[in-house]
DNA sequence: GTAATTTCCGAACATTAGTGCGGATGCAAT
DNA sequence: ATTGCATCCGCACTAATGTTCGGAAATTAC
């Protein structure tokens, strides 16, 4: 098999480095003007001479149809790990309203910040979001200022999950262990030195599941 | 709250299998023939319905410019992102000795669990490590039973930064805020509600630096 | 009930994007 | 030189694709 030329190697790497950033293919153009090319008709050429030596395949007619193959020899390629793209939301502070993903206030958040994490550390959950801690309102959560939170939505949880719950009657929302005990429902601070409080169950209502907690020092 | 509405969520599972088997995602018009949907415009409207609610992110203009959010990417694509491994050396508690990278040979580190870890999230650092915390022992570093505690091996750390430090005198090792002030050493836990305390700079002795916590719920 | 909101429809419209073609340029073998 | 081949150029053409807008239908709020 013919080698490849540089050009086409170029294209190739452009590729690569292209779908890294957006997760999905380029188009003729985008090629063209990310490798410096007159025409796009020499990236089409190149791109069909990479077809044809198998580096990768093209659906025809079809915009940024382009899926690459195997990695070639001798490039080491790093391992893959599947992993999860979580949109940060925004920050929550204490007396603020809580930032929930379907909160117009958020809606026009441009240029959302998604933040990528293993699945081996997320485990299983549908629709994650990341808040931002500013402020030391939920030190007895054992969270601190800079925390990185990570939640699920979801309007129900088990007992002893840690969960985003608004108290109705005070309008507050704080992160607790969520214990629903019949007509009643505890809410206990993960530090266990401070006191649990009960409310009436119809009081308290369950914004988002607590997955995670991500606190960086570095 | 407010859930997706059954067509959105159609859709966002139309998207996840269309790029799972084509490796880019579908046009609005594929969505509208895959969905059945009479028209492009209801799935552009509902395509920014999951926009705004943080679903997906979506450039503007751009063929096929979506990328979900929460989901798994693509498995048979490629979209490596750049990862750390970090060894878990051991479990950390109350009263039990330290472990440290140097007990163990880095180049044997078979049987070692590994966990990968975004680059992105953890920053620089070169000889890291995780440890599991056992206990409530580090209740006043806001670390608690559970926690995934990612250290870098340092022997000093600027002041402020969290590190394991191992009081001489006592043998006890704890994560706190260190302080070099001269002569004396101030050790300051996390939660400022507590007090610090100050010992002779000889008798303190810098382990590891604190780099990250991950406390996961799930 | 009415009013407000959400969702859907249909049909354009404006870009975006893949393809084709005649002709250049460069290079190596003849 | 001359031929053959691979690559590149510019341009146009057509298909693919995202967007918009008025209005209808369904849903929810009051």
């Amino acid at each position: 098999m013919k080698a490849l030329s540089e050009r086409q190697q170029q294209i190739l790497s452009f590729i690569e480095e292209f779908i890294e950033k957006h997760d999905y293919p380029p188009t003729v153009r985008d090629i063209q003007s990310g490798c410096g090319i007159s025409s796009t008709s020499v990236v089409s050429y190149n791109l069909d001479r990479l077809k044809d030596s198998g580096a990768l395949s093209r659906d025809s007619e079809v915009s940024r149809g382009l899926k690459l193959a195997g990695q070639k020899s001798g490039t080491a390629a790093p391992v893959g790990i599947d992993t999860v793209a979580v949109p940060l939301l925004g920050t929550i502070a204490a007396g603020s309203p809580f930032p929930m993903p379907e909160n117009d206030t958020w809606s026009d958040l441009t240029g959302q910040e998604l933040i990528d994490l293993p699945q081996a550390i997320i485990g299983p959950g549908n629709n994650l979001y990341a808040l931002k801690v500013r402020g030391e309102s939920m030190i007895d959560a054992l969270i601190s200022d800079g925390d990185l939170v990570i939640m699920e939505q979801a309007s129900s949880v088990r007992n002893g999950q840690m969960a985003a719950v608004r108290i109705k009657s005070d309008n507050t929302t704080t992160l607790k262990h969520f214990y629903a005990e019949g007509p009643r429902t505890r809410l206990e601070p993960a530090n266990s030195q401070m006191e649990a409080m009960t409310f009436n169950s119809s009081d308290v209502e369950v914004i988002s599941r607590v997955i995670a907690v991500w606190r960086y020092m570095g």
